[in-house]
Order: C-alpha cells, then sequence, then structure tokens
DNA sequence: CCGAAGATAGATACATTGTCTCATTAAACG
DNA sequence: CGTTTAATGAGACAATGTATCTATCTTCGG
C-alpha cells in the first residue's frame, strides 16, 4: 500500500523547500532529497543512512532531517515502542493511523478531535497551543486477514 | 499547583503496588519510592537521580522505573521539546495537560477523545488498538497571568 | 570567469538515555 | 540459620542525536 502516485516528485518537493527557506543546493543534500523521496514508509534516520554512501556524513543526515522537519516537508512519527520515524508530510497539522501489524500509516483526516480538544481543555481552564497524538491499531487490510487468520 | 493533600501517601502505594506484584522489598527500592513521592512534578529518570544517594546505581533506577510504568503508577509524559519524563499515576488510562509555561500538569477528564478516534479511524477502516496523545498550552493561572502581562 | 564571504560538509568527540552482563549481596522462606 | 533466587551496583555497550572544528563548496558581485 505505499503511495506511488505523485504529480509532483517528493524529491522535487524537498529541494523545493529548502531552496524557499534560503538553503543552498548541495551534493549531499540532493541525495538526501532522492533518498528520501524513494521511501515509501516512514523511515528511522540511521535506516536512511544505510541507504547512503558512507561518505554522507551523518552529521549531515541528522541536520538535514531536522531542517526538513522544520520546513515541514517531514513529520515525526513516534511508533507505540517509542522509536521516532520520519516520513513525509503534507502540509499542515495532522495525525497518523498507524498499523501496528504492516508498519503503514495513513494520515487521520476528517478529524474533529482538535474541536473536542480546546472544548475539554477549556473546561480545565486550559489554554490549548498544540498538541501530539499517534493512534495505532490494524489498517484495513490487516484487519480483515487477522479475521481470516486469527 | 503541586498535589499535596493524599490519602494513602504516594510513597506507600508505590511500595504497595511492587508488594502486589511480587517484587521483593529492598533498601533501593524504598528509598527510590521515598524520591518518587516527594516529586510534585513530572520528573526525569536522570532528575530523580541526582536527588538521591549516588550509592544507588544508575540501572536500579532506571529497572525501578520500568517496573513502576508497567504497573501503572508511573506514567510517562512526553514534553512538548522531546523530553521523557514520569509522574504519578492515577491507575487507567488518560492523558495529560501540560503547561509550557510553568511546567505543571494535570490529567485530562471527562473527555470523549476516545470515541471520536473509534468513530473517525473507523471511517478509515482502521481498527483502534491504542493512542498516545498529551495536550499542550497554558494552564489557568498561566493563561490569566499572562494575559495581565503580555 | 574570478574571487571573497559565508554556508555547509564530514570527522569526530561528546551528550543523553537507556539496556545488558556479571559478580556480589541481600530477601524470603522453610 | 542456611538455601534459593531475586536484586544490586559497576561498568560496558547501544542507540540516537548534538557540538565543534577545519576544509570545502555555493553563491554572487564584479
Amino acid at each position: 500500500m505505499a503511495l506511488k502516485k505523485r504529480s509532483v516528485s517528493a524529491t522535487d518537493r524537498i529541494l523545493e523547500a529548502l531552496e524557499e527557506r534560503g538553503y543552498r543546493s548541495t551534493a549531499p543534500r540532493r541525495t538526501l532529497a532522492a533518498a528520501i523521496g524513494e521511501q515509501d514508509r516512514h523511515f528511522t534516520a540511521e535506516g536512511l543512512r544505510k541507504q547512503l554512501p558512507p561518505s554522507l556524513g551523518r552529521a549531515t543526515v541528522y541536520r538535514t532531517l531536522k531542517i526538513l522537519v522544520e520546513a515541514e516537508v517531514l513529520c515525526r512519527v513516534l511508533l507505540e515502542d517509542g522509536d521516532l520515524h520520519y516520513q513525509l508530510s503534507h502540509r499542515g497539522h495532522h495525525h497518523h493511523l498507524l498499523c501496528v501489524h504492516c508498519g503503514s500509516s495513513q494520515d487521520l483526516t476528517g478529524c474533529d478531535i482538535e474541536d473536542v480538544l480546546v472544548n475539554t481543555s477549556a473546561r480545565h481552564g486550559f489554554e490549548l497551543s498544540g498538541h501530539w497524538l499517534e493512534v495505532y491499531g490494524r489498517c484495513r487490510e490487516c484487519a480483515e486477514s487477522g479475521k481470516a487468520a486469527a
């Protein structure tokens, strides 16, 4: 269930985001952008690094990932076991449905959690400024095959 | 706004939880339980350790914290900056309202987020099994003083 | 094109937060 | 008590990231 379709390649989106923000176009960054564009799933910093030429320094990988998260091109994903992964992000705030079985993730859309949170928080006299939410479970495919099997 | 009141001391609750689960009563654990009972705020493993005699090994602190989280006496709190803290927990699943200004936290109660999540996930064909939520903002006190100041 | 200014890279040391191993010690229990 | 077995503390190791530093590459004005 990888996302293959893309009008503009993810690689290009990454490079554009860097350019927009005034970062220079360098060979390491282009290599990284291409590698990230090839991921069809959330990935770890080290996992990504293993797919890159060893000449590309560790610090560069982490630095670039950080920049891309700030630029909202990537977002962080916290797995249930505490592992921090990264994945291509659609702009704006959103959450993830993470399949604990196959590891896929989908964006949680059409969700009114924000409203619920604002209201509930207000009842506590709390002025909400942000939140972090990850949802774990089984995606449609895994849920169905799971019923058949187990 | 620390929680000072407690019918049974937190320290005792910790020791009881350990006993219930068949763990032995040892001096290091009693020391740890007492120290945790004195925290009036979420704390880090290392922060806690600094309040303990250096003779109490690092591994013991981490081991005990892990046990206590499993026993649901403590829960983990993820701060906005990614720092993982611990705090005394009331049993059962709940979330935290974390004040980014004063660092206090309160439990989010009377919240129907679970229902919203179940419904929203279902629309994605997703079979929900768990979630992680942290809410950041300003507590009543900080929100009010903030308005006066800023 | 060239050269200067400044961002970036890679190497590497360091930092943080844990986990694992292992010999020693201490609890629990008959 | 003594035996059994869990627990401790020391320290190695691991994972993940940040800071520092010098060399190098980009960019851009001329």
